[in-house]
RNA sequence: GGAGGAAUGGCCGAGUGGUUGAAGGCGCACGCUUGGAAAGCGUGUUUACUUAAUUGUAACGAGGGUUCGAAUCCCUCUUCCUCCUCCA
């Protein structure tokens, strides 16, 4: 959520970054109802005051037995006025939430300026896009030889967009979950489990609604909704807290399953294991002092980047140019590895800095110099496994068939180099 | 799921309708005292919005109600505790 007295005192700057994250902001309803609402607030303020006085005299008066009959019944008509005025501004300031709450963060002046993905500057790529001499297999196929993937009973039982993994598959993707969290604790992060399902105030929290809440799977009964990522219960954790400043950057890991439904999306990448309503993940959220965000968002960016390198995958980092940037985002390093049989850059990985968008809308804060001030979320996946394993299938796999296990990884799996198709 | 109890400031803990934004204690900060420290004494110590202004308004789990006036009375909800029931 922006902060409506910096849109106050400059509604053109407001307007225009607005619009270059995709999303004008409806500046001058917005500016209307606030203006209203603080004219209502001066004056119920006033109201306010008068009946407070008059009350302490009434009950001076009955005190001293007296009759205050006269001053109780022309305080029960300023009561009615009070509570007239109170209700108009409860119905304004709601309506001005709302709008605000719709309202994209503005992007930082190091972001890229651009409307689409196509703008998107890569910023830097590591090790070399290998390329088979043997005719690779898609993962799908390679996975299904394998017996590593069930995409079919997947569909089966709930659906295209879940996948089941199987023996050495299933360990495989354990081994990878699990690998990430050591990397993450090593590097000094406090792992978090958190729960899957959250309320409407957490998913507002981080910024998931109200606008999007078309691409949340939701249980209508309980109003809880799955999370679609990690980041939503972790940085919903200190939800109307102070973290204190010595505490800052406070680092948080988590795996979760991660829940999408992807409207809008179909028929996009959507073979094996591109795109999906249920998939793995590992995030890493970040507390950080406000005038130290930008130095931690470099450096949570190279903890998801030392993970591919370290599977010995490359990869690219992308600049997120204004137009692509997420709705709450400042700034976002996209990473996407390269999968050599598909021929394609995939997703693994988004870094950003919401600075203080989602701590405003869920009251975290730091206390800087005795003052109470929104401190900055930054969070990164780190990584998501689908594309992770589908780099790994591409890249790994053998012109016999087989599928070699990331020197990483193999500890993970018992020491198994690799998995080869059953004779 | 059933029965009961609880929720107050950084912490503990008073407070059952009026001068209580909130006693008292602890903690913390500053000062006095001291060779130095402890003790002791003194002062201060919530947040948000608002104002020229410590000007004013609001907040005692959350929301609603009664009242001239609510931390205090009523209703709903949430969370925690105890006891049953059930269960991985």
């Amino acid at each position: 959520m922006l902060d409506i007295r910096k849109i106050r005192e400059n509604p053109e700057f407001y307007q225009i970054e607005t619009q270059k994250k995709g999303s004008a902001i409806q500046i001058e309803e917005l500016l209307k109802i606030d203006e209203k609402r603080r004219d209502l607030l001066t004056q119920v303020e006033q109201l306010k005051r008068e009946r407070n006085s008059s009350s302490k005299m009434i009950g001076e008066a009955k005190k001293r037995g007296e009759d205050a009959e006269e001053a109780v019944l022309s305080m029960r008509k300023l009561g009615d006025e009070i509570a007239e005025i109170d209700n108009q501004m409860k119905a304004l300031d709601a309506e001005q939430t709302e709008l605000l709450m719709m309202i994209p963060n503005v992007a930082h002046p190091s972001t890229p300026e651009g409307k689409t993905s196509e703008d998107n500057v890569t910023v830097s790529t590591w090790g070399s896009p290998k390329k088979h001499d043997f005719n690779a297999l898609d993962h799908k196929s390679l996975g299904e030889k394998l017996g590593i993937f069930d995409f079919e009973r997947g569909a089966k039982i709930s659906g295209s967009g879940f996948p089941v993994y199987r023996g050495l598959g299933a360990k495989l993707e354990r081994a990878l979950i699990q690998w990430f969290l050591d990397m993450h604790l090593e590097a000094g992060f406090e792992e978090v489990i958190p729960p899957y399902l959250v309320h409407r105030d957490s998913m507002r929290g981080t910024g998931q609604l109200p606008k999007f809440e078309e691409d949340m799977y939701h249980c209508a009964k309980d109003d809880l909704f799955l999370i679609p990522t990690a980041e939503v219960p972790v940085t919903n954790l200190y939800s109307n807290e102070v973290i204190p400043e010595s505490e800052l950057p406070m680092r948080l890991c988590a795996y979760s399953a991660c829940f999408r439904r992807e409207a809008g999306s179909y028929g996009k990448d959507t073979r094996g294991l591109l795109r999906l309503h249920q998939f793995n993940k590992v995030e890493m959220v970040y507390f950080s002092h406000p005038t130290k965000s930008y130095e931690d968002h470099e450096t949570l960016t190279r903890f998801a980047e030392v993970l591919l390198e370290k599977l010995g995958l490359s990869y690219r980092r992308l600049a997120l140019c204004k137009g692509d940037l997420g709705f709450g985002a400042a700034k976002c390093y996209d990473l996407e590895v390269y999968a050599p049989v598909e021929d394609k850059w995939l997703e693994v990985s988004s870094c950003s800095n919401f600075e203080d968008f989602q701590a405003r809308r869920s009251n975290i804060k730091t206390k800087i110099n005795g003052k109470n001030t929104f401190l900055h979320t930054l969070n990164g996946s780190g990584l998501a496994t689908p594309r992770v394993m589908v780099a790994i299938c591409d890249q790994y796999q053998t012109a016999d068939g087989s599928l070699m296990i990331p020197e990483v990884l193999r500890p993970y799996m018992g020491g198994l180099q690799q998995i080869s198709p059953s004779k």
